[in-house]
Order: C-alpha cells, then sequence, then structure tokens
DNA sequence: GCAAAAGTGTTTACGGTACACCCATGC
DNA sequence: GCATGGGTGTACCGTAAACACTTTTGC
C-alpha cells in the first residue's frame, strides 16, 4: 500500500508547476516520477504522504488533500501495489526549497504544460490532480495556498488565468474577489522590481472565509 | 485492502435510502455494516466492488464512483485495513431485488435520515457519501440513475427536493431542467395510481447530453 | 362536484460581462 | 517623458427567483 503525492507550486515566471523526483532504483530506474512511497504500519494516510514528501524533496506539505485511489492490477510491474494519491499545494516562498535524499537522486520543478515521461501509472495521476485543481479553485479559496501568505492582486488573477488557462479581466475579478470579503488589505506595498507601479499587498483572511461560509456564502470565481 | 460501497435508492414513500447488511460474522456480528470485503488478486477496486454487491446483496450496481479511501490505523479492529469507498447508483425499480447471501445476515434499505448504528467507521463513510452525492446532483445529472428508465417530471422534483433537504419551485425546476434540453418526452402516461392528473413520462437522453457537454454546455441546478 | 396532483408564464431583481482610462514608479 | 504594470467604474443583458391559477383524473 502506498502513497503518492503531486505537489504544486506556483511562481510568476512558470507558472503552475509540479514537483517530480528522479528515480535511484528500479523499476523505471533514473525516470520521473511522483514523489511518494509505501506506506509504514500505524500510520495515517495523510501522515505517510508528509513523511515521504519531507524525505524525498525536502518539502513540508502545508496543503494536503486526498485526490483518488489507483489500484489497477499491473500499474506496479513488481506486485500489487494500490496507490493512495493526493494532492498538495506548497507557498510560492518555498518553490525554491529543495534537496533530494533517500530514494530520490533528483528533485525538480516541472511546469505543467511541459512534463517528462513519468513512471507507473503517474501521467495518469497528474492529470487527475490538475483537473481536480482546476475545477476546485473555482468554488474553494485554494488559490491562496499557492502564493504567499501576503502578495500582490495582481498575481492572483495570473494565478487564475493560469489555472484556468484563458484570459481574466483584472476589473470584474477584481470586483469579484474583493466583493467576497475575505481578502485583508495590508498596509505594505510590494518592492518594485524593476518597472511599473508598486502593488499593494492583500491576505487571504482564513477566519472570515470560515464565518462566512458557515452563514451561507459561496465562493465562486 | 478492501473496498466498500455505500448504496443509494429512491422511492417516492420512502425517500433516499442506503443498503445496509447485516453482518454474520464477527467483528461486529448481527451488526448493520456497508457491504463490501476484501479485494482479490488481479481484480479491479471497481470489480470488487460489483462482486461484493452482488455477492452480499444480490444488486447489480449501475453507477459506482469512487467516493474516498479511508485508512486510519485502528479502523478495523482485526488489523490494519484500507477500505476505498465507493458509492453507487440503483434505479427504482430494482429498489425491491435484494438477497442476503454470503457473509450478511440481511440486507435492508434505511431512510438517510433514519440509519441505525454502523460498524466500523462507517457512519463517516454514509456521511462522506451523502455529502458527495448532493454535492454532485446539482452540477451533474446523475439524479436520473436513481430513477426508472422514464419517470414523471414530478419524480425528479421529489427527488431533488428530498436530496437537497429543500422545497423545490416547480415551476423554476420544470422550466430550468427542459431548456437543458437533455430530457425527451414520450409518449406514454404514467398509469394513475389514485388520485391526481396522470402525468406525462420522460426519459433522460444520455447521448443528447454527453453532446451538449462537449458543447460547453454546464448542468447546474 | 370536490379533492388531489400535474401542468403552465410573467415580472422583477441581481449578478455576470463587456469595456478604457488614469496612476505610480524606474530608467 | 516614456514605458511598464497597477488600479479603478459603469452600462447592459441574461438568468435566477418569486409568484397562482387551470387542467385532468378518481371517488
Amino acid at each position: 500500500m502506498a502513497v503518492d503525492a503531486v505537489v504544486f507550486g506556483y511562481a510568476k515566471t512558470e507558472g503552475v508547476s509540479v514537483l517530480l523526483i528522479r528515480r535511484k532504483y528500479a523499476p523505471f530506474q533514473e525516470g520521473w516520477a511522483l514523489p511518494g512511497g509505501f506506506l509504514h504500519d500505524d500510520e495515517s494516510l495523510e501522515a505517510a504522504v508528509r513523511r515521504e514528501l519531507e524525505e524525498e524533496t525536502g518539502i513540508r506539505a502545508p496543503y494536503l488533500e486526498q485526490l483518488y485511489t489507483f489500484g489497477d492490477p499491473g500499474r506496479d510491474p513488481r506486485q500489487r501495489v494500490l496507490s493512495v494519491a493526493y494532492f498538495a499545494l506548497v507557498k510560492s516562498s518555498r518553490f525554491q526549497e529543495l534537496k533530494a535524499s533517500t530514494d530520490a537522486a533528483d528533485v525538480q520543478w516541472f511546469p505543467i504544460g511541459a512534463l517528462p515521461k513519468l513512471a507507473f501509472d503517474h501521467k495518469e495521476i497528474v492529470s487527475a490532480a490538475i483537473a481536480r485543481v482546476r475545477a476546485k479553485i473555482r468554488y474553494q479559496p485554494i488559490g491562496f495556498e499557492l502564493l504567499d501568505k501576503t502578495f500582490p492582486f495582481a498575481d492572483l488573477e495570473r494565478l487564475y488565468s493560469a489555472l484556468l488557462d484563458r484570459p481574466i479581466d483584472r476589473r470584474n475579478f477584481a470586483k469579484k474577489m474583493l466583493a467576497l470579503g475575505i481578502l485583508d488589505e495590508t498596509q505594505e506595498v510590494a518592492k518594485s522590481e524593476g518597472k511599473g507601479r508598486p502593488s499593494k499587498l492583500f491576505r487571504f483572511n482564513k477566519k472570515r472565509y470560515e464565518q462566512l461560509q458557515k452563514e451561507g456564502m459561496n465562493f465562486e470565481i
């Protein structure tokens, strides 16, 4: 019984990326694969995912959600293995903190538009994860898990545009998002990185979201 | 490695019900539980669910969808068991075809508002399944899987009302549903069962739905 | 003819969408 | 002062929601 994780990260330049490891051992030695591994006794599924992620990639997964269980006979050439797949969302600020170890020879982010060939049925798992995140970001505020704690509004818009793979009207998007009342404007302003007007920084107010959620508000982009 | 199934059925009088078996053996002997059992070698997860369902309850599951995998250590008192839970939707006409066998001492439908105490963590599984179906019926035409092939419009409305647990405006519902263009009106008319005007019978046009789906229409109630 | 359930349109309000110009900064 | 990216408001249209009376049957 194994767990695998599709870890998503976001950076302004590269867009949405997935974390892959290069396998040290057979089968698929030297091939790219999802981080993951076998479940220990007396360990919950989620704990196993967090452990494997930290062991293989050095990443501490913040947001973690079960995706689907893949169990076709033959999906692992060695023996029958069920894999419970999870997806994780990592904040931009942690995007770079990677270190390969245990059964990973290398760790690397790959933009979702340029994935390499993957071991096992991991291509299918990644596709399912992308579909899930794409659908979910429209009715749950999970996008914030991919940004820093405070972020310029334009980053949020770029993230949605990248994930939904279509242009977004800046004014309508801001209107809608601000009307939800779950963004706090901070006093800070982004230090300008080159050209253009510096942007105000916002923060996602999770408490307020949960409060409004209870009152029947629904997030919908 | 086990599979469990939350089978939903619908009848005008009892509303939405779940199929439970009475366990023949320990643990939880004589307790009510979800139909399910251990995975055979070289059998897909879905095949295992269908096999167990037929063995224990005599029901051939038509619509089947993976729900969630439950794997907390301690959820089965005997040993560590992962359970991949599925939910199934059974047409009204098959509602009555039940026969207990193998490790089931009895099989019975229970309305979702009046469930007995359940073995293992099956209460949690049922809750997750109800939540999923409730959410899903609003944006996918899965309601038809719970009705007969042809059905009076009012039945569809009652089903939605029962699942969403709120009254539905008949005129708006009909307008919206018919506007989708996925219902065919048959020539038949329901034989009146007692009082009231007999109703026209409709049929869900799955082909047309898939066609429209491809063209970007979206089902939304 | 009356009780019970099916069938059917119109009006109003709100939210989605389209759309363009000004502002602050770096160079 | 110009290039670059950030920030902001209005008008229209379409769909969601509210709302009640007529029709067909059994008894």
